[in-house]
DNA sequence: CTAAGGTGTAGAGTTAACTCTAAGGTCAAT
DNA sequence: ATTGACCTTAGAGTTAACTCTACACCTTAG
């Protein structure tokens, strides 16, 4: 497929497509005979992928690394077994954090709610 | 407590510091009368949260929005235990997904994690 | 054959969030 | 009174990750 139907089933801009590709973050990438480029339905695949990893706050480094290891062709798995690992006791990490958050701001909302609810009696909003 | 305790306390940059104050992130500051920034104890436990919300992902923007809610001065319960609400949201839903992240991640180093006892038979990594 | 619309490259511009530099004022100790 | 370690501001520089502009080439319908 060109360019403009990757944009469009992937909701990504063509010119960060470029981007990713001279980054080497997007190599799933042909040529027709006229220098257009010709993507392969694997680039959509990878392409939602790093869409989701960035969502939650990747780096373009990081999804790299983690592309490229699940890329079939990588050269080591061990390496690339290392990298899983590493990468899923900071997501771990990040989900304990952000449970707490969740926790706290659930707390807040109540309390705000609370004094929300006392203001329309008295008229101040903290007490 | 001057600017050099407060960096010392929260590991964030003077400069930085005084960034976050420029854009209303840290407003708990005072003067003393030779000019010199004088924090309040307040501010530490402020620059904590920041960070631990920075870390998390948050921008500087979201991170303004909740603390700005939480401070008691807050002229509005109502909206920001709406801004609790949403915030709490968005939290849970990256919860979810970085759950999800984290499945897929511990599949695929299981994956090469077999990949790589294999080639240590055979000499080639992917099957 | 020409105009519209898709594609190419190179490189400039943008935004967020710092991070640093320069030039100068303050203060405590020698 | 000078030195050195603080502090001040204004503004320049940096990095990541886009996003856009300019200009030229390719393709297809009228």
């Amino acid at each position: 497929m060109r360019i403009a139907e990757l944009e469009y089933r992937t909701g990504i801009n063509r010119h960060t497509l470029r981007y990713y590709e001279k980054i080497g973050l997007l190599k799933e990438v042909d040529r027709t005979s006229n220098n257009y480029r010709d993507y392969p339905e694997k680039a959509v695949e990878r392409m939602n992928m790093v869409r989701w990893f960035k969502d939650l706050g990747f780096s373009i480094r990081e999804i790299s690394a983690v592309l490229d290891a699940l890329r079939s062709d990588s050269i080591d798995c061990e390496q690339g077994a290392l990298l899983m690992a590493e990468k899923k006791a900071a997501v771990d990490h990040k989900i304990t954090e952000l449970t707490r958050v969740s926790v706290m701001l659930g707390k807040e909302q109540r309390r705000l709610a609370a004094s929300a609810e006392a203001a329309r009696q008295t008229g101040q909003c903290e007490a």
